[in-house]
Order: C-alpha cells, then sequence, then structure tokens
DNA sequence: TCTCCGATTAGAC
DNA sequence: CTAACGGTCTAATCGGAGA
C-alpha cells in the first residue's frame, strides 16, 4: 500500500503565534526577531511582501521596515513552545505514527486512512478552531515529498491549504517537479544548489532524474537519499520518539560586549545550569565538557580571540554545581585580557543514560547530590526557570540578552495577563 | 594500510 | 544614547595520528 505521509506546519508560527493575543495586527506587517533583537526569524505575509529577508539582521532591514510600518517584536519562546504544545497533541489525535518534527511542523501518517481530503481538511480546521494558529498540510508517500507538498499547499492558495502529491499522475508530477527549484527541497540548502546548478540540476525534477551513481559519487549519501525520496522511495522513516541529545549546548551572544572576567563567569555559571538542568531532564549524564569564547567577527576594525577547550571528565556527571566547577575553571584558563567578548557557550558531549553506568566493584562510585539537584529542578519546573540557580553574582545585566519589544506571556505567566474588570 | 578520532562542513528551523 | 548579525542539534566527510 502506497504511504500517506502528511506535514502539518503551521503558517509563520511566531508570528501567528504573537497575533492570536493581538488581533489588532490582523493585518499589519510583522516580524519576530531572534535573541538580542539580532535578525528576523518570523514574518507575517505582509512583511514578506516589502521584502524583508528571512533572517536578515534586524538593523540592515530596519529602515526599509519601518518605512512600511512593520512592527517588529522580540521572540518569546514560552508562548511559542505552550502554543506548539496544543498544536501536536491535536495531531496527535490524527494517528498512531506522528513525529513532532520542530516547534512548528509534524508529520502524521495517515497511511490506509479513508477520505484524507476530508481528514486534511479537518486538521486544519480544528486546529485553528481550537488554537488559532493557521496551518497548511502536504501529503506524499515519503517525508520529502510530503515536505514539498506542503511548500505547494503554502503557496498557491487555489489549494485552500491542503495538497495531495499522490493524487498526481506520473505526468502531472514531472509537470509539476520542473517547475520547482531544487532548493526547495528538505536537505538542498544554499551550497548544495550551487554545486548542483554546476551539474545542470536546477529543478526538482532534474535531482529526481539525474544518474544516480554519478550524484552519489559527487554529493555523497544524503543527496543520494534525497532522490530516492523524491522518486516515491522512502530512505528515512517517521521517528515517534525524541531520541536523547548526544550533545547539549548553551551558548549565548551578549547584549554588549564583556570585558571582565567576572561578568564572563557570571554568564557561565547560567549556562552551566541550563546544560545540566537539561541533562538530567533527559536522565543522563556527560562525560565530558567544552567552553568556548570568541569577540564579535563582524567587527573586523577589532582584534578577534576565539578560544575553546574541550576536557574529558574523570567521572561522567550530571551535578549543575560539578560542571559549573569545571567550566569556571576553564574559563580562567581561555580568558585574555584586552578582548571584547561577544559570545560564549558551553557544549556537554560524551553523553550517555544514567542508569548504564555499572558501579564498579572495587571502587564506590562517588554520588553526586541528586537530591539537591532534583529539589532544584521540582522548584525550577513549578515556578519558573531561573528560580533556583547556581550562585550567580549578579552581573546579568552586563551580559544578558537585549529584548525591548517583547510581548507578555500570557499563556504562561499569570502575571501578564491583564486583570478583568 | 586500516581504523579511529577530532575538526570541519552542511543542513534544518 | 549605545551598539548594532541567533541558538541547538545531527550526520557525513575529511585529514592526520597511531596501530
Amino acid at each position: 500500500m502506497k504511504r500517506q505521509i502528511a506535514l502539518v506546519d503551521c503558517n509563520n508560527f511566531y508570528v501567528s503565534c504573537e497575533r492570536l493575543f493581538r488581533p489588532d495586527l490582523k493585518t499589519t506587517p510583522v516580524v519576530v526577531l531572534s535573541n538580542n533583537d539580532g535578525c528576523v526569524v518570523s514574518r507575517s505575509n505582509e512583511a514578506k511582501a516589502v521584502g524583508i529577508k528571512m533572517g536578515q539582521p534586524w538593523f540592515e532591514c530596519k529602515e526599509l521596515a519601518e518605512a512600511h510600518g512593520v512592527l517588529a517584536l522580540s521572540s518569546n519562546y514560552a508562548l511559542y513552545a505552550d502554543l506548539s504544545n496544543r498544536v501536536m497533541n491535536i495531531l496527535g489525535g490524527y494517528s498512531p505514527m506522528t513525529e513532532v518534527y520542530s516547534i512548528d511542523e509534524c508529520f502524521v501518517d495517515l497511511t490506509g486512512m479513508p477520505k484524507l481530503r476530508d481528514i486534511s481538511y479537518q486538521m486544519r480546521e480544528r486546529v485553528i478552531q481550537w488554537t488559532g494558529i493557521p496551518v497548511c498540510v502536504g501529503i506524499g508517500p515519503t517525508k520529502t515529498l510530503a515536505k514539498l507538498a506542503n511548500h505547494i499547499a503554502k503557496k498557491h492558495p487555489r489549494s485552500k491549504g491542503v495538497f495531495n502529491y499522490n493524487d498526481l499522475t506520473e505526468a502531472q508530477q514531472t509537470r509539476l517537479l520542473s517547475q520547482i527549484s531544487v532548493d526547495e527541497v528538505w536537505g538542498i540548502g544554499f551550497r548544495l544548489s550551487k554545486r548542483l546548478a554546476a551539474h545542470h540540476i536546477h529543478t526538482v525534477q532534474d535531482l529526481r532524474a539525474a544518474h544516480t551513481p554519478t550524484l552519489r559519487a559527487e554529493f555523497g549519501v544524503v543527496v543520494e537519499k534525497t532522490q530516492r525520496e523524491l522518486q516515491g522511495i522512502a530512505c528515512v522513516d517517521l521517528q515517534d520518539h525524541v531520541p536523547d541529545k548526544q550533545q547539549i549546548l548553551s551558548s549565548q551572544s551578549f547584549g554588549k560586549p564583556v570585558t571582565e572576567l567576572a561578568v564572563l563567569q557570571d554568564a557561565l555559571s547560567v549556562f552551566s545550569a541550563t546544560a545540566s538542568e537539561k541533562l538530567r531532564a533527559q536522565n543522563s549524564h556527560a562525560a565530558l565538557i567544552q567552553v568556548y569564547l570568541r569577540t564579535n567577527w563582524f567587527r573586523e576594525d577589532q582584534k578577534q580571540y576565539c578560544p575553546s577547550m574541550t576536557v574529558p571528565l574523570p567521572m561522567p556527571t550530571n551535578d549543575s554545581l560539578v560542571i559549573n566547577r569545571w567550566v569556571q575553571h576553564i574559563a580562567e584558563l581561555l580568558w585574555r585580557d584586552g578582548y571584547k567578548y561577544k559570545k560564549a557557550g558551553i557544549m556537554l558531549g560524551e553523553i550517555s543514560p544514567v542508569a548504564v553506568v555499572q558501579a564498579d566493584l572495587l571502587e564506590p562510585v562517588k554520588t553526586s547530590d541528586t537530591k539537591l539537584m532534583r529539589a532544584i529542578d521540582g522548584l525550577n519546573s513549578r515556578f519558573g526557570r531561573g528560580t533556583i540557580k547556581v550562585s550567580s553574582g549578579g552581573l546579568r545585566a552586563e551580559w544578558g540578552m537585549r529584548q525591548e519589544r517583547e510581548s507578555p506571556s500570557y499563556t504562561t505567566d499569570w502575571n501578564s495577563v491583564p486583570a478583568v474588570a
């Protein structure tokens, strides 16, 4: 039986979330900015029409945007995560096999279900009625073709938000794929599409029909798999459980340049807490710590310094305090006076499940303070991240994010909800 | 020569 | 007024070191 894989994708997700609580913005052009109000990461259709590009630095398009009355908002991830969960819960009701692929996308296996069109339209209706978030549905025999079908559903208003590639004849498929640029394909980014062009592969159809052994030799297994998927042969299966992270990062660009070690260490202590919390959330521990710092590489006039150090731990751990001690120590080793640091981060690697570690028969396992860590995680999840944190000298103002355009957290913070008369 | 490893590259969103 | 370009993650591939 032919697989019917649906990819449900929220339209302009972050902007749609913001608009839920600001109905007055329904027709205003809106963009949402990344951390530090740095880059544009979500655009309303009106903002796209004005010519603002995805990923564009805000300072670069600010003038254009403001000339067209574009409203820019800081990102509010607590809000987006909450709405994402609601959308995903609804979609989960449509199939025993779903894969939450990202904050705004979900694959749903509809294979064998009758009346796919009706189901697809109902999904759309239900999600928008229950959450207010508009979505589009693309269906195909493989994940890659489902993604492409979704792209078509989004782009062509005639489709009314739903497109099923499986309904096409072979001739229709060829005609359609010939009209789509190869860089729209999942897994074909900026660089690959340039290299493919050198081999006269410009459209999706070109890639689908290309000579496979040549493709394999020139571009590797990833592109070959993509080609197979475009031919309708599944190479990528749905994953219904989220695999444990193999590495965990916590990093941030600073709101203003950091020139003092104490300020850097304050930031790093927060990163340590965040990263080890994530580690404990998946019940793992790590045996490798990396710390890195960097100056602002966009400032060619300033001297650059981008050190990093990776340290294998004598014993794997998920204890914030232990991790933080290592991090602080590494930071001192890396630090050089006289630079303007723009960004720092830590990475935890060599991650494994806590349960798997066997006690050494000869040497007693050094238990870290699991009770304390559980208490910290419990309080933080009950009262919000940062309720309890590793010692921080209160220097956050010196390095924290600039976020000057944030909307209130209506769905996750009671204090943001306006009082009702 | 083979294998392992860390670093680099490319991609998603 | 300042300073002014995100954050996390995975997989494949490459090149050198060591067996």
